[in-house]
DNA sequence: CTCGTTTTCGCCCATCAGGCGAAAACAGGC
DNA sequence: GCCTGTTTTCGCCTGATGGGCGAAAACGAG
């Protein structure tokens, strides 16, 4: 079934990451645009090869910091290989590992001219127009995963500013999930969980008025997930 | 921070296995004791380096037709990368992606003489006792996957026969989980999930008698993700 | 037929997501 | 100062779901 093998093939390891931001209530990613080829014009995820003294993270870290302030990235975390001997093409064969970074709202990263920000599209569409090689499919899994993680950990902390409304984050939700998000049920879903917690201090209104939204922060800003979305509990799960 | 980067080095692609099945009454994994040098005697988890040709998947489902009887493997999904450049000693670095597979408890798959397997450590020790190389780690990445995935899939069907009774499934899910399970629960809540039919027969007591046991089968037997398990779900998803 | 065993089912409870509307708190205009 | 429109916040209700318990059902053995 396997196509007779080629010439021994090098093969080489590079990481990629789709940074994700919610701008302008849209989910958005980060992507440069090539120059030369392969894929010239197209839109890539930041990246590169790795090292021989690094691991996948820590060199995802470095080749993001050659696109953004890394310490505006607050959170990255593994999303998986992408592995089809044929997703690049060249001499050498590359295995990329695929990470997902998430930026908080408030921050409006510097970014080379080469670099700009692209709408991830919903499911039907792909998620990158014009991508270069797969990367279309790796923005794909990060929004699922973001998707996914945004109903069952804390992680709106690395889209959220450090302080902000309900009705500021139910914006961000929305924009994230792809659907309305009640703020009513947002609040009380998080604050149950312990995640939220209220700073007193409250926002002025907007220019149209109305009572003035009291300001929030999330109790951590590192990844933390909720102990009741494992359902089939140990017993003694019970006290607290 | 990085030590001084050694003249350059040799990389290559491995795939790993954390192949696990309930077996007697415990979560095991399969590995196989190694001969040579490094980490002589040391047991290490089925795998080995990625070909040209081939995507990881492929490779896995390649390297461990070596150990067992892919037919007998229901399930098998990537983990994670690990990538420390010192993981594997040796002239040539080593990135490996790692799996978890499944195997039902109904089969005894046929091994090699130098592979057997292994109960799975509870958190606190090791994974895997007298471990090689990393690999206790992705064991235990492995056990943590599959717990997290008991509780919000469908995914009990990799660990059981086609047809069992509610007492059968309740002993997979108490060592696969780590904790015990209530019947009455269990049956509950994967019924009114949809995933549980009872097949109509049931099972002969047992040798101190007792009521027969009702049979049941996973409607799917193919991962599903229970969408009630995503909280602030879109308004519409009332239907049904 | 009675007893012990195992399974199954019904009932109850607590928790939680979700929806709705009233009340609170502001700005602006009369 | 008062009224109106706007936005936020809070309380109340509902339905779904996880979890526990005990009674009833269905068997084998003496």
């Amino acid at each position: 079934m396997a196509r007779p093998s080629p010439a021994a093939r090098a093969t080489g390891h590079e990481v990629l990451a789709a940074v994700l931001q919610v701008r302008g209530g849209r989910l958005q990613v980060l992507a440069w645009q090539r120059a030369l080829p392969p894929h010239p014009g197209r839109w890539a995820l930041p990246g590169g090869r790795l090292r021989d003294d690094e691991d996948v993270e820590t060199s995802v870290r470095r080749q993001l910091a050659e696109k953004v302030d890394l310490r505006e990235v607050a959170h990255l975390e593994q999303l998986s290989v992408f592995s089809d001997p044929d997703r690049v093409p060249g001499r050498t064969r590359l295995v990329a590992t695929a990470f997902v970074g998430l930026v908080p709202s408030h921050v409006d990263p510097a970014v080379p001219a080469d670099t700009a920000w692209h709408a991830v599209a919903a499911p039907p569409e792909p998620a990158l127009p014009e991508p270069a090689f797969d990367h279309a499919a790796i923005v794909a899994d990060a929004r699922e995963r973001l998707r996914a993680k945004l109903s069952y950990t804390n992680l709106g902390f690395a889209l959220a500013p450090p302080e902000f409304t309900i009705s500021a984050l139910r914006e961000l939700y929305a924009a994230a999930l792809g659907h309305p998000v009640s703020a009513t049920n947002l609040q009380r879903v998080l604050a149950r969980r312990d995640l939220l917690a209220p700073t007193g201090a409250v926002a002025p209104p907007g220019p149209a008025g109305g009572r003035p939204a009291a300001l929030f922060r999330f109790t951590d800003r590192a990844l933390r997930v909720t102990d009741a979305f494992a359902v089939l509990r140990p017993p003694e799960a019970r006290e607290g």
